[in-house]
DNA sequence: CCAGACGTTGTT
DNA sequence: GTCTGG
DNA sequence: CCAGACGTTGTT
DNA sequence: GTCTGG
């Protein structure tokens, strides 16, 4: 699955990788962690990109609570168009979400170890998210993502069954154009990363005397 | 009809 | 909001 | 995600 | 089991 990735090049190569016109400030993150602010990139009403800082973990805008626990930090590719938590963000609200690493875990519980998945030259891919807005009663506004996973690659496996989806390149638009095309097509483009386009590398416990973000709520 | 859930992962 | 279970 | 904590009182 | 802090 995919709780915990990285996003450390400088926010001038992931502005030219992404193309967005526009980002809110974010520092490069060695650990970025669910219910932290990440960075999503999207189509706004201008039809350009845009990189904004959201939540980790989805929350529907038909939560009572505002998300500040624990929210819904993955959603199965398989299940996205049925789920009534998904229906809705996969049709109207897809986003990329860029990162240059992603952690999966293995071993025992009390004692697990990471491994740290990037390509080989370390440069920022996209996997794909869903996000949503969640509009409190007083009129506050809190927006969030959650990252949609697959199964595991020839490369991931060894360590843990699923993965987040990565898309290529020439695939990122036609996620984010939820105008021009539709769900049930976007989630086709949604599949394991071929064999071999991964490096993973053993890593430890990262989150051991990690420091955190400061929390939005 | 109403009431309550609505998710994934991993672990038991 | 929309679906499922009762 | 993992690791580590996990209370009371008083009030609704 | 479930929540919180990192």
């Amino acid at each position: 699955m995919c709780g915990l990735y990285r996003l450390v090049s400088p926010p001038e190569v992931v502005r030219e990788r992404f193309g967005y016109v526009e980002e809110e400030r974010f520092p490069p993150r060695p650990l970025i962690r669910p219910g932290e602010p990440v960075g999503i990139v999207r189509l706004e009403d201008d039809g350009a990109r845009h990189f904004r800082l959201v939540l980790w973990g989805l929350a529907p805008h038909w939560m009572k609570e505002p998300p500040m626990g624990r929210r819904i930090i993955n959603a199965r590719a398989e299940t996205v168009l049925e789920r009534p938590a998904f229906r809705g963000a996969v049709r109207y609200r897809r986003c990329l979400v860029p990162a240059d690493g992603f952690y999966e875990w293995t071993g025992p519980r009390g004692s697990k170890r990471a491994v740290l998945f990037t390509l080989p030259d370390a440069r920022p891919f996209a996997m794909a998210g869903l996000w949503e807005r969640w509009q409190a009663p007083d009129g506050g506004e809190i927006e969030t993502m959650t990252i949609i996973t697959v199964d595991a690659n020839a490369d991931v496996a060894p360590v843990h069954e699923r993965m987040p989806a990565l898309l290529r390149r020439e695939h990122w638009q036609a996620w984010l154009d939820t105008r021009e095309v539709p769900a049930q097509e976007a989630v086709r483009l949604l599949a394991p990363a071929p064999d071999g386009m991964l490096k993973g590398r053993s890593v430890g416990n990262p989150l051991k005397g990690a420091a955190r973000e400061p929390r939005l709520l």
